[in-house]
DNA sequence: TCGAATATGTCAGTTATGTTGACATAAATT
DNA sequence: AATTTATGTCAACATAACTGACATATTCGA
C-alpha cells in the first residue's frame, strides 16, 4: 500500500478527484451534512433496536409529543409520507400503548393523536442522546454561533407549501 | 377549526407540548436537522427518479467521483453498509456504464472503482442543486459564519474508528 | 335534506435498501 | 503449502417507503 494516487485504467475514465472547483460545487458541505446526519440518527437507532421499533416510529413519537392533539392529516403533512405508510407504524405505536387516539372535539372524523406517559418517556429517551450530540457540537461556540447555525439550517429548509397545494395522501 | 389548544381526552395522556425545558433537551435543533436534511436530500431524489436509480446509487457515485480508484473495502467503510448491500447497486452502476472496475496495480485482488465520463456527469448533476441549496443557506452569512457551521457539523460527526476495529463486512 | 367532499382506515401488491449467513475464487502473505 | 485477504455471489428476510382501490363515518354546501 505504498502509492496513493490513481492509476489510469482505461480510456473513458475520470481519474482526478471531483473537487467541484470548476463549477464551485460545495462538496465539502455536502459531505459534512451526509456524515453529520448519519451519525446524528445513529444514536436513537441504537435505542430503537432494543425496543423493536424503527426510525419511522421515532418520527411519529417525536412529533406527537411535540404537538399533542395533532391530527393524522397534519402528521402526514409534516412527515411527507402516505397514509398507508403511516398506518402501519401508527397502529403498532397505538397497540403497544405509546400513543392514543381521540375523536376531534369539533370534527369527529378526526383522530387526534396524544402520547401516553410511556410515549412521552420514549420520546425523551430518543431525544436525549441527540441533544447531547448537538450540545457537544456547539462546544466552543458562543450564542452567536448558535444563531449562525440556526440561520444556516433554516435556510436549508424548503419554504412551507401553500395550504391549498395538491398532496399525495390518496 | 376555531380552537388551537389540546383537549384532555383521557387519563394516561400527555397534553402539553414537549418542549424539552425540564431536561434542557434541544428539540429546536433536532427538528431543524430533520427538516434540513430531508429537503437537502429531496433535490437529488427528484433527478434520480428520472434515471431509475435511488439514494444508494447516489452515494456510491458521489464517493467514487470524489476519490477515483477507491477500493471496494474503502467504499464499504465510508458508507458503513455490508458488501451484499453495496453489490446490488454497484453492479447496476457498472452495467449501465457509470462506474468501471480496474484490478489494483499493486494488489490485483482489489477492484478499484473509477467513474466514467457518464458517471462524472451524474455526480455533478446530483451535486449541483445541493450545492445551490447550501449557497442559499449561507446567504447573509460571512466567511466566519461558514467556519462556524463547519465546526458545528464536524462536531456532530463520530470520531473515525481505529484502523483495527472489527467490522461487519463478512 | 341530500349529495359531495373530507378525514381516516384498510387490503393488496410492489420497490428500494438494508440485514445475516454461507460459500466461492483469486491473489497475497507467512 | 497453508492461511489470510479482497471480493463476489446466492438465498432468505426485514423495514419502510410506494401506488391503486375501496370502505366508513362525518361534515358541508347547494
Amino acid at each position: 500500500m505504498s502509492h496513493t494516487g490513481a492509476i489510469k485504467p482505461a480510456s473513458d475514465v475520470s481519474v482526478a478527484p471531483l473537487t467541484g472547483e470548476a463549477e464551485n460545487i460545495d462538496f465539502e458541505f455536502i459531505e459534512l451534512l451526509f456524515f453529520a446526519y448519519r451519525d446524528f440518527i445513529s444514536d436513537p437507532d441504537a435505542i430503537l433496536d432494543t425496543s423493536g421499533f424503527g426510525r419511522a416510529h421515532h418520527r411519529v413519537v417525536h412529533f406527537v409529543n411535540r404537538e399533542p392533539g395533532l391530527t393524522v392529516a397534519a402528521l402526514l403533512e409534516t412527515l411527507k409520507i402516505t397514509k398507508q405508510s403511516l398506518a402501519r407504524v401508527l397502529k403498532q405505536l397505538i397497540d403497544s400503548g405509546y400513543i392514543t387516539q381521540v375523536a376531534g372535539p369539533e370534527d369527529r372524523r378526526q383522530r387526534r393523536l396524544y402520547p401516553t406517559e410511556r410515549g412521552r418517556e420514549l420520546a425523551l429517551a430518543l431525544a436525549r442522546p441527540q441533544s447531547r450530540r448537538i450540545a457537544h457540537a456547539f462546544e466552543g461556540l458562543d450564542e452567536g454561533g448558535r444563531a449562525v447555525v440556526k440561520a444556516f439550517l433554516s435556510g436549508m429548509i424548503n419554504p412551507a407549501a401553500r395550504p391549498g397545494a395538491p398532496d399525495k395522501t390518496g
